[in-house]
DNA sequence: TATAAAATTGAAATTATTACAAATTTTATG
DNA sequence: CATAAAATTTGTAATAATTTCAATTTTATA
């Protein structure tokens, strides 16, 4: 996605796209891996000198907020972004310990009472991948 | 379940039943409302005053590790834990904070490449819970 | 009982995240 | 263009969950 694409999304979900933030969405898109802020901010800090990690917190938090990311919490360590915001299902090698994207199951029926409301539903798979196999 | 099934039942996991590892599997199994360390350090340090926060999570972890106990991943602040570690369905209402147990999904088919091999699938649903509705 | 092994404890270290106020940049306005 | 206001970024400090570790206490064994 170029540059123009990307500052029109940000701004089609009211967000000003900053230098910082665009740099931000860009590696998420482009880095399928989930990303910590640590790994985030490995990767930026080097062409952005001055970022510091509350931005990319901060940003995070707004990408969320708008619905631009979402949050992985299948590492019980760090949080993990998400560009892809579509339902999928996450599996963790706790080998290597990269997250993978796979197909949402097709029907994932639990069955609740009347009054439970579902706002989200993550499938966590944990295991071993194919490289550590 | 009284005092000498919870024993036999630590014995037969090869863990030694102290009074700490008593009380904490008690706790466990008495409050089925997924437990962080505190929630239980809280409960317990009044009856055993000279209890430490550092047996209970010693405690856990060996629990874990011997199959007693699961951790709940369902919450991203605290680690939270589970004396039921047969498959079911976490939900946590976000009002509250209280996490329930659901039937797990009859059949959660993901369709993982060869070489990819499960070894705990977790289904976490997030929303409002029959009490905050 | 004496000794070794296991378990418990408390303090300190680690680490991810949040809070917050100051500094900087961007935008709006005269 | 100059300046004020608003928004954003930044660095430091605070918070809080968990881990590390060495010392102490308890339990098992010879």
């Amino acid at each position: 996605m170029d540059a123009l694409s990307m500052s029109n999304r940000l701004e089609t979900k009211g967000i000003r796209p900053s230098v910082q933030r665009l740099e931000i969405y860009e590696y998420l898109l482009q880095h399928r891996t989930h990303p910590t802020v640590d790994e985030i901010f490995e990767a930026l800090h080097s062409k952005i000198p001055t970022l510091s990690k509350t931005t990319i917190y901060n940003t995070l938090s707004l990408f969320v907020e708008k619905g631009l990311a979402m949050i992985v919490s299948i590492d019980e360590k760090n949080q993990r972004y998400d560009a892809c915001t579509e339902p999928h299902t996450h599996f963790r090698c706790h080998c290597c310990g990269r997250v993978f994207d796979f197909p949402f199951p097709r029907a994932l029926n639990v069955e609740l009472p009347a009054n439970f409301v579902v706002k989200q539903s993550d499938v966590f798979l944990h295991g071993i991948c194919e490289n550590c196999h």
